[in-house]
This record gives structure tokens, C-alpha cells and sequence, in this order.
DNA sequence: GCCAACGTTGGC
DNA sequence: GCCAACGTTGGC
């Protein structure tokens, strides 16, 4: 099992979105970056992701979603009408992939940014989304991390 | 294949 | 709103 980071804008769609959702479980659509396409199809049922919040007054962790859908062609990219259309994309042959989350436990209190900053150079050195420039919107999780992280929500 | 220009992300 | 960082595009 492996566990990843998921970045998302509340104002768009954030954890509140996905509690609202039937069976608490959505669509992940709109990546279009390559190397987070690409780990999204390392994804596989039953792994877990942070619920990350960016571009918000207080970036952070908000909780913590379960893949239930493994990587399947993200429609988005072929109607014109949608924000994150990409004539590119061949229906034929997809270029981008979504997958499908379930919300497993929204946190008492979002994990910031800062907080997880201040573990930068501790349990949390290696963490891809503490580093520097760091902008993809899918990343990889250590177990160490989630684990750390975890201990951090129930504090 | 190089690299400048451009667009996007996302914290601040 | 600013801007650093970095991915993508396209001319050559």
C-alpha cells in the first residue's frame, strides 16, 4: 500500500466538498501535469492520500481519502466547455487520468503548512512537499511521513 | 536537442 | 498582487 499528498483549492473543491459527496467519494479530475498524471496511475485501491488545501489562507493538511477507483481517462480534457480542456487530448487516446477518492477522516484542526515546516529538518526532511519550488499537485508519501503526520492530527 | 519565452502554481 | 520556481512550447 502506498500513500501520497493531493492538493487541492477549498474554494474549488475541498474536503468539505468531498464530505457532501455521495458515499463521501468523487472524481479526482483536472491534473494536468505529467509526472502527477503519472503517479496517479501508480495508484492503486486502498491506498491513502492527504487531503492537502493550497492557495488558501492556511495551506495544509485537512484530512485523509482512500483511493477507491484506480486511474481511468479524465473526460474533462475533451469538452471545450471545461476549464481544463486540452485539444490534445485524444479520445482515442487519453493523455490525462483521474481517479476516484472516498473521504476516510477529516481532521480536527488542519495540519498547516507552517506546522509541517517546522518538522522540515527532523521527521519530516524528506518530504516532497516541503521542498523548495515544489509544485505538483500529486505526491508521494513515506510510511515514516504518514505515520508522523497522523500522530501531528491527533495531538 | 537547445534554450528563450511564456504560462502556471502557490506561498506570502 | 507579487514573484520565485519550474513545466511546456516552439523556433532554430
Amino acid at each position: 500500500m502506498n500513500y501520497w499528498l493531493m492538493k487541492s483549492e477549498p474554494d474549488t473543491f475541498g474536503i468539505d466538498h468531498l464530505a457532501k459527496a455521495p458515499k463521501r467519494t468523487s472524481g479526482w479530475d483536472g491534473v494536468r501535469n505529467f509526472q502527477a498524471r503519472n503517479y496517479m496511475r501508480e495508484m492503486r485501491v486502498g491506498d491513502l492520500a492527504f487531503f492537502y488545501h493550497s492557495s488558501t489562507q492556511v495551506p495544509g493538511i485537512a484530512g485523509v481519502a482512500k483511493v477507491v477507483r484506480e486511474a481511468y481517462p479524465d473526460r474533462t480534457a475533451f469538452d471545450p466547455k471545461n476549464d481544463h480542456y486540452d485539444a490534445d487530448s485524444d479520445p482515442d487516446k487519453p493523455r490525462w487520468y483521474m481517479v476516484d477518492v472516498q473521504l476516510l477522516r477529516k481532521f480536527d484542526r488542519v495540519i498547516s503548512l507552517e506546522e509541517l515546516r517546522t518538522h522540515a529538518s527532523g521527521k519530516l526532511k524528506e518530504m516532497v512537499v516541503l521542498k523548495r519550488g515544489n509544485r505538483l499537485s500529486i505526491t508521494p508519501v513515506t510510511k515514516s511521513e504518514w505515520q508522523f503526520i497522523e500522530s501531528l492530527a491527533d495531538k
